[in-house]
DNA sequence: CGATTATGATTAA
DNA sequence: TAATCCTAATCGC
């Protein structure tokens, strides 16, 4: 689940379904005890994502640092009667709804100025407005790593993952192992905004969904799985069925069409 | 029922 | 690069 569109789309869910309302925090996991006791009873304040990082600030400044990494989920509550996991890190729950986490990579209060200081090691974000690109996409334009690579690198570009990666490069043509640097102006302002445009739509969406409707044909019905991607975790490719070719690139597996991509 | 895997990132070596 | 952390669904035996 987790890339930034899941995030963000967690910012947005987590403050409309709890409200206004005091919330109630407990960890009946137990190993965010202390933290919980410290934000119970208060409400949320602000609650927004930079990347895949999330902060939701609270009435008495405290504010909830959540990192799922690859395995931690925000689920909703939905039976009232079942009781709790002892896998359940934290919970936030008041009578207008409730969340548990479960296998965060990081769950922690921090101050303003801790979370100033996460921030300052990611790039910017293509699901944050007025995002401050000229600077990264420079960086990425004298990088000599494979571009593959560098699009994973969250102090470059903060909230792609490994499905984006590799679907932002087949809807640009751009094969992952090549050096950043070798890509043109032109490439690169496509790259960025096809991030945008791709993760604007997997948060609208709470899926990733890069395929082209009218390629795909998939403008009624249900959503096949097989028909949201065109070569992430894939063996051939959606658009031409030749068979991928997979790398390893920033240390995971990335697949690419030898015929759609140079 | 054990092994494997997963849309991540940090730490150690 | 490799080891490590965190959970749960899935798969093979």
């Amino acid at each position: 689940m987790p890339e930034g569109h899941t995030i963000h789309r967690l910012a947005r869910d987590l403050r409309t379904t709890l409200g206004d309302q005091p919330v109630h925090a407990s960890s009946p996991q137990g190993r965010f005890g202390a933290g919980a006791a410290l934000i119970d009873g208060e409400r949320i304040v602000r609650s927004d994502a930079w990347g895949k990082y999330l902060f939701v600030a609270m009435t008495g400044g405290q504010i909830l640092h959540v990192h799922l990494g690859l395995i931690g989920k925000f689920r909703p509550i939905v039976a009232i009667d079942s009781a709790p996991r002892n896998t359940i890190r934290l919970r936030l729950a008041n009578h207008s709804g409730g969340w548990d986490l479960t296998g965060p990579a990081r769950c922690e209060l921090v101050t303003p100025q801790e979370r100033t200081a996460i921030v300052a090691q990611l790039g910017p974000d293509p699901l944050r407005r007025n995002a401050d690109v000229s600077g990264a996409l420079h960086a990425l334009a004298r990088s000599a790593r494979p571009i593959g690579a560098a699009l994973l690198d969250q102090r470059l570009i903060a909230g792609i993952g490994n499905v984006y990666r590799a679907e932002i490069l087949f809807v640009c043509g751009i094969r992952p192992t090549r050096p950043a640097s070798s890509l043109d102006p032109s490439e690169i302002d496509h790259l960025w905004s096809e991030t945008v445009r791709l993760m604007r739509i997997g948060m609208r969406r709470g899926m990733i969904v890069t395929t082209d409707p009218d390629e795909i044909g998939r403008s009624r019905g249900r959503m096949r799985s097989d028909d949201r991607l065109y070569v992430y975790h894939r063996e051939h490719c959606r658009r031409c069925g030749t068979e991928l070719v997979t790398v390893e690139l920033g240390g995971r597996p990335i697949s690419y069409c030898p015929v759609h991509q140079h």
